[in-house]
DNA sequence: TGATATAATGTAAGCCGTTACATTTCCAAA
DNA sequence: TTTGGAAATGTAACGGCTTACATTATATCA
């Protein structure tokens, strides 16, 4: 609407210092291929007009935005925050500016992002999981854009990808929860379609009950969406059913948290009564009473190396490599031993 | 660096279907101008074909980008996530996409951000607190580009924004905090160089003070960065003081759970011994132990509002109104009476 | 049926940089 | 002084899209 001001251009620039656009192109892109007296000169002119190269402009004529774009589901949760927040970081020291885009944890809407960044000519794209339409990771073929996965990593898997295997490192929490005697387990999962850190960690769980001679079928089993409520919710049932578990694992701690809620205006003692695991140790982990159980995944470290495997990717092409980090267990107060006065 | 695969364009699309760059490009851009029959031919060879149009060229050539930058201090706080996130979600449906940036508090950075997302064709800008270098303001204005203030409402600033009153809100709860027999108060604060908001909310406080009797100078106060940590180390250096207040209030909730952390700690009963109050109403404030009382900030509601001002100024030149929302009192677990066994 | 208004489409001039290639300038060595 | 070559600068094509304006097809009415 508003009629812009004319705003200063290359050639304005090239005019009011007596020299030709190519020369000031050169200043800004180039400075060492120009004599120091015109860079000077050049310069100052560039600050008294104020200008500033536009985007669109570079972008076509040089083919390269120096973008790069991030996809994920919410930012609302700390973890993806916390994430971006070191990857943006880390490609600002490089020279790279970030895009972000959420999905809330929709397919469709993915998509409709992930072209949306690729037309807004985005250098490379990060991904968070694996588990996405085939016909998706075609169209970024096709257009030449490499997209690295984060938040996953699947051994043996085609697509690089820098983050954690979610079902090891639940498999393993599980097998302490088991050495503790707890033989009822439930887990209140983010939903599993399309989302393959989720499916990883419920198989994961089975795993570990298998292994340690437990029935996997016993798992009581919730899928839920991501928000405390919910977590509260899907607690509550399992604390109403007939075959109460002893050990309630959680999707991430967003979901533990409303389940420490629950139990505790339910007044069901947390963790002699019943024990709660979280995923991600978040700030929230740490704070809420009693102090949570969790698996510690090493967000801000995934953030900053993804950000400097596409930066030299984009930059030198430098092959991305796949980076496996560890989730560690972090064992605070709501992990008890199983209640050995219960059948 | 990879050799991108020839991508299609405008013209590939016009030739494939036989008629001129403009049919195609107003099949796209006003779909009523063209015939039904060559519409649906068009819109056909452009699936096929993989199309989608390059930003850069639309951009330069249509002086829009329907795209509206967002510029936070940090994503890591919840506050601005959750903003942030309903601020992106409500764009969309005006068919604009969000850019984002954070500062990390630093004025230079935000600088940067801000001269960055401009030379990136952002129609408009979302800022946080009014208070920066009037060089900034010039330069959008010279720029053309639309800035809308949130996260603050300062009666009668020039500016638009669209926020509350951290002065009043934290004032209101001051006086209930002194109603309550607290006369030795305490406030661990953000920096308040180029923080409006933080220097609303501590004189707030001090009039509050003033109002009720107290000597606004007798308000201890201690500068720190925004983290648990610093939280924490504030409050143990309050505590450790000669002279303990009894009611600290934070800047914001992540301090507060930092104090209330270091507090259990240190065996300090809240709110027997020391009352904390919080500010912002984060997940963090209901969950921590005991529940945080602190005041209330529609993050999400302002967010949303932004968008929709912004998008229908940049779409219809509808001017940008200020709009006050209101922060409420939330009152939770940590505010209790001054005790009255002390001198 | 012919004139005229209207809808549909086409033509081509930008928008603003980058960069290959051409040209000029400058300096050092002969 | 001449000359070869490096350094500095200039010229102009190109990138992909929008849109004002021109042209052609279609519908409308007397």
């Amino acid at each position: 609407m508003s009629l812009k001001p004319h705003t200063p251009t290359l050639h304005d620039v090239a005019a009011a210092a007596g020299v030709s656009t190519a020369t000031v192109s050169r200043c800004l892109n180039f400075p060492d291929q120009v004599s120091e007296s015109t860079r000077i000169n050049v310069i100052c002119i560039i600050n008294d007009l104020g200008y500033s190269p536009n985007f669109g402009a570079k972008a076509m004529a040089a083919r390269r935005t120096n973008t790069i774009g991030a996809i994920i589901p919410t930012m609302e949760n700390a973890i993806f925050a916390r994430g971006l927040q070191a990857f943006q970081e880390e490609l600002r020291l490089h020279g790279f500016t970030m895009l972000v885009a959420s999905t809330s944890y929709c397919p469709n809407i993915e998509e409709e992002q992930i072209r949306s960044l690729v037309a807004r000519g985005a250098d490379a794209l990060l991904l968070i999981g694996h588990e996405r339409d085939p016909e998706i990771y075609r169209f970024l073929q096709t257009q030449g854009v490499p997209a690295l996965v984060t938040w996953a990593f699947t051994p043996g898997s085609v697509r690089p990808s820098i983050g954690f295997n979610n079902r090891a490192a639940i498999y393993e929490m599980a097998t302490e929860v088991i050495k503790l005697g707890h033989t009822k387990l439930a887990l209140i999962s983010a939903e599993t379609a399309m989302n393959d850190r989720a499916k990883a960690r419920h198989v994961g769980i089975q795993n570990a009950m298998t292994d340690a001679g437990l029935k996997p079928s016993s798992l009581q089993f919730i899928e839920t969406t991501y928000n405390i409520e919910d977590g509260a919710n899907a607690f509550e049932k399992l604390m109403k059913s007939d075959t109460r578990p002893t050990a309630v694992f959680c999707g991430n701690d967003v979901l533990a948290v409303g389940a420490l809620r629950c139990a505790r205006e339910m007044k069901i003692s947390v963790p002699d009564d019943v024990s709660i695991i979280g995923f991600d140790d978040i700030e929230l982990a740490q704070v809420a009473y009693p102090a949570l159980t969790t698996v510690h995944v090493p967000h801000r470290e995934m953030g900053r190396r993804a950000a400097i495997a596409l930066a030299n990717y984009v930059k030198e092409g430098t092959p991305i490599k796949a980076v496996e980090l560890k989730a560690r267990l972090v064992f605070r107060e709501t992990l008890g031993s199983a209640r050995k006065d219960l059948p």
